[in-house]
DNA sequence: GATGAATGAGTTTTCATTCAT
DNA sequence: TATGAATGAAAACTCATTCAT
């Protein structure tokens, strides 16, 4: 009580401000924007009402911060992801795909799916928070994947025009039919037809842009 | 009450159910399920809030009308624009581009965004309106794509494993790169942008599953 | 459709007015005179909400209305019960029981519980109708009471100074605590419960004002 | 913050609970539960609407406290007046009518009566709520009047088979015009027709249980 | 006279936000 | 800083009542 840990009873040293933060992006992306109330986020962070508006100003507000941290997380995970891309072509199918799967796994988890519904529900609204949430998320995720593309097809393992649109083509291909598959993230996919998904797109991609004799033929 | 019903000079008769459901169309897709007031959408419809509750129950069940209405006008206007792709693979590339085109006009008007942005706003609260959507927009779409490119495959203009999965990837490729185009539809896209989504689209969609030499070569 | 009477499709020819009437009875005493709409009373009639309003004007006449008719049902059958008592004085308290008997039926079946409860509910809101109410219902059965008692008195069967003080006494000896034993007319009465109240009624009754040795003794 | 809790100038902290409770006793019992707004209760105790909400819940549960309350205040101070009736059976009469007295003034004074028309009023809709009031109200006025009875029957000064009965006949006989003379608690009762009601009711109450000469004699 | 459709006024309840401590 | 209590503003929904036919 003296100090600056009270320690809420048990959880560990998380500082209010982070259970807050955790609180509002679980009653947030459960609930909707709207529908989140400051009450429920204190309760589930256990603190008391004022201490949100302590320590976040009014609801919007912890809104566009839980959103702008969430993308920034997202893409820093996805990004993880593609470094570990090798330029120099060996097994390339095998490789993307591999990528493909961190891709969707960290898009599309649990908290990704909540964000994403929460930025088409608020897109309208709050329009420069779609735009900091692309320039923290999906367009940092797009121009590594587009430098690493680009490498490929340096080496002559792939074969397109413009490497940024290839890049975009990729991810659509690969996460495409998501939404269809998890209903927009409610519903838990099947790992077979997750890896279906993922494959095809793949396969697609390299008909459309490889430069070796596909791994499948493509009769039989 | 002599022609097509507007009567007793003032008030206007036209047909208040479908003025409502206008109206409703406008202000949730305007302001999102949860900001969208039942005042403000008797306003615009002219009339009075009792007659919302009159005609539709209550707020719920005319949001589920208006994304069922929606989604069936919608999904009604694009396999239009299916419908007029030739079997014969005459100029293929121009008219997948054509179709294309509509496609993504008709989906992504102003009314297609806002109900899309809807749907995801909603989706986790509503799942059963997400499927009934989705059984009266999306799918009846891609059913319909995918019987005109299993007859281009047939007739050998085309060649791909499974017309279901090409189905969704034309569309993947042709609209993926568009909610980032029009921030989820909140922006006008140029023309420009657009065309070139499609045109991208299109010959990535021929690179992988086309039977002839493009028409624009790969390089220069 | 003519004449007068399209008979609601299958019921007798209780015309519309007295539906109404009869509906009203049972959802204002149902659900109180607030809770009680206007569009239930028409439903269970049968008829449109409007023809209410054209038999009634509105909702606090419907009221009245139904009140004062209620009143003066009771409190006919009441008196008719009272004409019975014969003024001989040939087995008193079995007489007086009896006709306390029909009295507590009349006046406390399920209708009349309920118009009693109304009563109390709007009697501070429309003080002349509890006038109107108490005298067609409960005054006239006073006085003919009292009369019977005064008769009873004459002939030397009971004593007491006055009649009408004795008329109130009896009521209140007979049904004073049926409230308790029905919950205020919620619940059944078991028939030995009433049968108890009416027997410990009377039996004060009579050794406060009888002038015959009582038929059961007092103690052993 | 000195003394007993009023500070900050102008808002009044007294005890918003408390003057919640007393404003909605007045409104519930002026205007019925229905009619009674909350805003009508908030504007009399001087508090916001929220106010209200925070303290009780919703209405429902207001008019129940409301209601417990009342019965439980009335009831203990009917009680108390009991308390003061002797057992010795010096001036049986004046004691009984001084105890009636205060029973009446107890139970029937304006609060009493609000609470009695409310309770009328919505016994039938809230059946627990009315097996509280009686558990908390008339019933250990009862009891406590049984016991007193019964006392003075031991020691001579009363004579009756059941003293359970005789409490209620007792009270039936004391209060049981009342209601027509008070027109359910809606106007004033004079004062001699208050003293007349108490003084028939004991005395028919002595004629049929006491043991003593009366004073009065019967004729003249 | 009877009705389907419409409405103005009002209800309970909720919520983001702020005092006072 | 953290909080218990209070509040202004608004929202969904209901209802008695009335047109127009």
């Amino acid at each position: 009580m003296t100090e600056s840990g009270r320690s809420t009873a048990g959880r560990g040293r998380i500082d209010k401000r982070s259970a807050i933060l955790e609180a509002a992006v679980k009653v947030f992306t459960r609930e909707g924007y709207a529908q989140a109330g400051i009450d429920a986020i204190a309760a589930v962070a256990g603190v008391a009402k004022p201490t949100v508006y302590n320590h976040f100003g009014d609801k919007e507000n912890l809104f566009r911060i839980v959103m702008r941290d969430g993308a920034e997380r997202t893409s820093n995970r996805i990004i993880a992801a593609l470094a570990s891309l090798p330029d120099d072509g060996q097994d390339l199918e095998g490789e993307l795909e591999r990528v493909a799967h961190r891709v969707i796994e960290c898009q599309l988890g649990d908290e990704g799916w909540g964000l994403q519904r929460l930025l088409y529900a608020e897109a309208a609204r709050l329009p420069d928070l779609y735009d900091q949430v692309v320039a923290r998320g999906s367009q940092p995720v797009l121009d590594v994947l587009c430098g690493r593309l680009a490498g490929l097809a340096n080496r002559g393992h792939l074969d397109f025009d413009d490497p940024a649109v290839a890049a975009t083509q990729f991810i659509a291909l690969v996460s495409g039919n998501l939404p269809g598959l998890s209903a927009l993230g409610t519903r838990p996919v099947a790992r077979a037809d997750l890896d279906a998904a993922v494959r095809t797109g793949v396969d697609a991609f390299l008909r459309a842009y490889g430069t070796q004799r596909r791994r499948r033929p493509r009769r039989g």
